[in-house]
DNA sequence: GGCGTCAAGTTCCATTTGGAACCAATTCGC
DNA sequence: GCGAATTGGTTCCAAATGGAACTTGACGCC
């Protein structure tokens, strides 16, 4: 019985047939036999980011991640208020709402209240909150670096394009559970 | 002091300049003006899949995404190991121990030690599994197809093409913490 | 063949998580 | 303007999570 390599039980593993590279058997099965392919590649890339980045941030910085999030939207954007956080994150409310609680106690941000809407704080880095930012984004941005290094500087311009395409996009497919 | 109205304490919302949809400016700044681009965009796009997709499953069937997760790879590949289903979904194996021992007891998966290796055990589906799969999948599939209808066909080719070459070669990128 | 190392799964336990209820401020409808 | 419905944020609590220790079988090495 020809087999070509594929046993899953008795570990082998699998050559792809683009790269050349070794890969795990049912890896292979989720890329090429899966009607869901996108949802599993986004997954699990999503994960080989995650694990380390936020491993490391943990490790050495004692911040989790939906903290480090909050950190670095403010990175991004300084005077935003929690439910920004939440709504290009996705995390839920509490949890952010927690986050900022930590970080506010460990003096890494500071906020004030939004006097367009007294309900809603604004919420800043401080000196040492950017410190840390400054500290830990190298690592972060080199690992990514690292992961697109596999595909040319087109394709990766190609990728971003498209990803950002779906982003723009998708908030319009409804999140909530489609009716029925 | 020509605002371009990308004020985000005010919640306005920005337009994308390349689909003319509006979004939120903080979005618009993580897509655009982010040294982690890549991450952002891939978090992003696997929560809006997975919060919707994984909700409508706890809602109907009563299943865990952990024990979804199992139960998928099983469909996608009958007779494999616990193992295999943590490398290649990224839980942590007591995590899809617990799911595994879960999906027994409801008699959706069965299982039989592998005699190559007395340590380790081969799922099966059963009939009703295979029922609860062929009845969850088409919503999910079809969530997936929405998800990815703003790209052409050839655009969602060259997607997959790319974001298959990264799943092969991103193992090779250190999982652990880099050294250091 | 026996011993040290390693891998597959399970169990234990402290921590994190997120839904739901809640409070206060805002906005809508009229 | 005034009450109803909504929204930003916090708190509560039950459930899920994942690290670490453990058990058992496999595999090297001599």
């Amino acid at each position: 019985m020809p087999d070509t390599g594929t046993t899953i039980a008795g570990s082998s593993v699998e050559i792809d047939a683009l790269t050349g590279v070794a890969i795990h058997p049912l890896i292979a099965v989720k890329l090429w036999e899966n009607p869901c392919w996108f949802s599993f590649r986004i997954n699990y890339l999503a994960l080989r980011f995650n694990v380390p980045v936020y491993g490391r941030i943990a490790e050495h910085h004692n911040l989790s991640r939906p903290e480090y999030v909050v950190l670095y939207s403010l990175f991004l954007r300084d005077a935003i208020a929690a439910k920004d956080v939440c709504a290009t994150a996705g995390f839920p409310k509490n949890t952010i709402s927690r986050a900022i609680q930590k970080l506010l106690r460990r003096r890494l941000i500071r906020r004030a209240t939004d006097l367009s809407d007294r309900r809603s704080f604004l919420l800043r880095l401080t000196a040492e909150g950017r410190r840390i930012l400054e500290e830990s984004t190298p690592p972060m941005v080199a690992h990514e670096k690292q992961m697109l290094a596999g595909l040319s500087l087109g394709e990766q311009q190609t990728l971003s394009r498209l990803l950002a395409k779906l982003v723009v996009v998708s908030p319009d497919c409804p999140t909530s559970p489609n009716r029925e």
